[in-house]
DNA sequence: CGTAATTTGAAATTGAGTTTCAGTTTCAAA
DNA sequence: TTTGAAACTGAAACTCAATTTCAAATTACG
């Protein structure tokens, strides 16, 4: 399946580029995009952010809570060798980079069969404002 | 919130403590209830499914392929105590009793801020069957 | 160029989940 | 018992994120 280099999609990858410290939901980038002048098609950014998924490139969730999905940049140097925590109530993602979790992620590979990508395990939980909500 | 026990509420708790180890969907739910002539209404199914995952005593799942929620039973003494491995492709939820786990947790709580209820944390990630699609 | 494959986007469609609301059920207090 | 307020039910209408359709536009490449 080739992937022919569009405008869209280089607008969509800088987007991603220039804000790797959040998430959005595909409703938020595409009022976003348009705000800048930059308007894409509601399809288009679907198809897109899916293509950019597959690619690994950006990250979807699903908070169990929410309805929506949303997508994160997970490509890049920042995001190779740390974990995430995310939050299943309001979909907030805690990069973090701690030796512990390297630890917990192999013992989980060995002992209990499940096979998580080291650069891409999630921790599922609750943070801290949720928590009080 | 006082909670009213109705016909409804016990056919679809039955409904989960016959079917411990496998996960549904809503509408999965409300046409094997409807087959045992036990039909719910829609509304009903999802209100009470919302009630049960409130309780504890049923957990939701968004698969992050998927954009339906599944359920599975998670309450009764049975899973008290122990963490789930949840696979992000399937929805597959592995139980597991591990003191390696305990640790992290506690771990997770104290240095990164992430507040996740002991008896309730769920890891994600992807599950062997998964891995190898 | 030329043209075949791919992408785009507006509009229509899908479908899980929610809301509405009139009628029913529960349960505790009288 | 009876009563009644609060809680629950379900059919139907609705919401809205996400997908599909398809003709027109764009891209890659010989």
């Amino acid at each position: 399946m080739p992937e022919y280099n569009t405008k869209q999609r280089e607008v969509l990858l800088k987007f991603f580029t220039d804000n790797t410290d959040k998430h959005f939901t595909a409703a938020e980038i595409e009022l976003a995009l348009a705000q800048k002048g930059e308007k894409l098609g509601k399809a288009t950014v679907y198809r897109r952010l899916e293509r950019l998924v597959e690619d690994g490139i950006v990250r979807r969730f699903v908070s169990d809570d929410a309805k929506v999905s949303c997508y994160q940049y997970a490509g890049g140097e920042a995001c190779k060798n740390h974990y995430h925590l995310k939050c299943l109530k309001c979909g907030e993602l805690l990069h973090v980079e701690c030796d512990y979790l390297d630890e917990m992620s192999s013992h989980v590979l060995e002992h209990h069969g499940f096979t998580v990508d080291t650069h891409k395990i999630t921790i599922c939980g609750v943070c801290e404002k949720c928590r009080e909500a």
